[in-house]
DNA sequence: GTTTATTTGGAACGATCGTTCAAATGGAGG
DNA sequence: CCTCCATTTGAACGATCGTTCCAAATAAAC
């Protein structure tokens, strides 16, 4: 019926980020695009602007989805120790479970595209400065709580960590093998004893 | 001169890497490609065959280079304990003092291409093997010497570290600040304490 | 001096890129 | 019953993609 909406822009929206999570910004085409939202390029454009205004929100959705929500997740789930680890271990099941080798959006576009594009920098710089500012709070409330000692460099430790969830992100794309996911998980919940 | 090639074939090569290196795969057009190597369409596809061909020996110069005459120029000029303390140090250094937002190549390709392409997957894969072989290489034998504490693990160790290394990678083309890839870094190590 | 072998520079190819736009649709409001 | 109007639809745009091809150019070989 073209005298109203017929599909919902947040579930095209949604296609649309895994489209660009899977495949990266340059080598998904409109075309592609077009296909597994299944709306018509007019309905694109109209709702969504272009490419890459299109890929900007697909980006923020991420944000929300994949960091706001599963930070809070753990935060709520968990002890401040075990939501570090039962993030790290959920990274590893999806990678090797579900055989999806889409890593995730943020680091993807972190090597794809940020260095060369400063709005999409900024973004990415400030999600892994959340995912950062995670691994600290958890530290420093574990060590509020007893749970973590007091020798952990709660900044040295958090960058540490970002870095190890990183790496786990990038193997998960290239080389999703469990035992060596396990291992770096493994070193990470060591920097927490 | 006609009758013989007026360009260095190894030059051309390294500067098509450099271009790949920096823009990825996909973003680098052959256009680009003609320009920054100094040669023009004919010669390109008549020596290297196309882009693709291209860039797979791009990626096999890159790993001679940076990866086989970088692992061998660490172990002959340090001890295994220094060795890998200098790669990260090598690493932070020409992401902060370069000012190149290059990261690695084949990390860059890990992400853009390792998923949906299984010839580049294998090559990126070997290449990352390469590099945990020589982190658990140097903890051996940093522990034959007495370098390194016999309580370090060093299959999970070495790929921590593969992990925290390529982190910083990561972090050199998306947020290259000093404090954050120095802390990384630091608690790598840390785990050889 | 003619031939031969090879590279060069660039024109041209069909395909696909991201984007635009005008025609077709059919209920809503008068 | 007719006019609106937001939306769908798909054709079409110019640009650029990766690739192919060929005539011009040159100096060694004969």
């Amino acid at each position: 019926m073209p005298w109203e909406k017929n599909f919902d822009a947040d579930e095209a929206l949604t296609k649309a980020m895994h489209a660009f999570w899977s495949h990266g910004y340059e080598a998904t085409s409109i075309a592609d695009l077009v296909d597994c939202m299944g709306i018509n390029r007019g309905s694109l454009y109209a709702t969504f602007g272009g490419k890459r205004s299109l890929f900007m929100r697909a980006l923020r959705q991420y944000r929300t989805v994949h960091l706001h929500d599963w930070v809070a997740a753990l935060t709520e789930a968990h002890g401040p120790r075990e939501a570090i680890i039962a993030g790290f271990d959920q990274a590893i099941a999806t990678a090797v479970e579900d055989g999806a080798r889409d890593g995730c959006l943020v680091i993807n576009t972190a090597l794809e595209l940020s260095p060369h594009d400063e709005e999409v920098g900024e973004f990415v710089d400030n999600c892994l400065i959340e995912m950062e500012t995670f691994f600290r709070g958890r530290i420093e409330q574990g060590q509020a709580v007893g749970e973590i000692p007091d020798h952990v460099a709660p900044v040295d430790t958090a960058r540490a960590l970002l870095g190890l969830f990183v790496a786990i992100r990038v193997f998960s794309r290239s080389r999703p093998k469990g035992p060596l996911l396990r291992s770096v998980a493994d070193q990470a919940a060591a920097m927490l004893r």
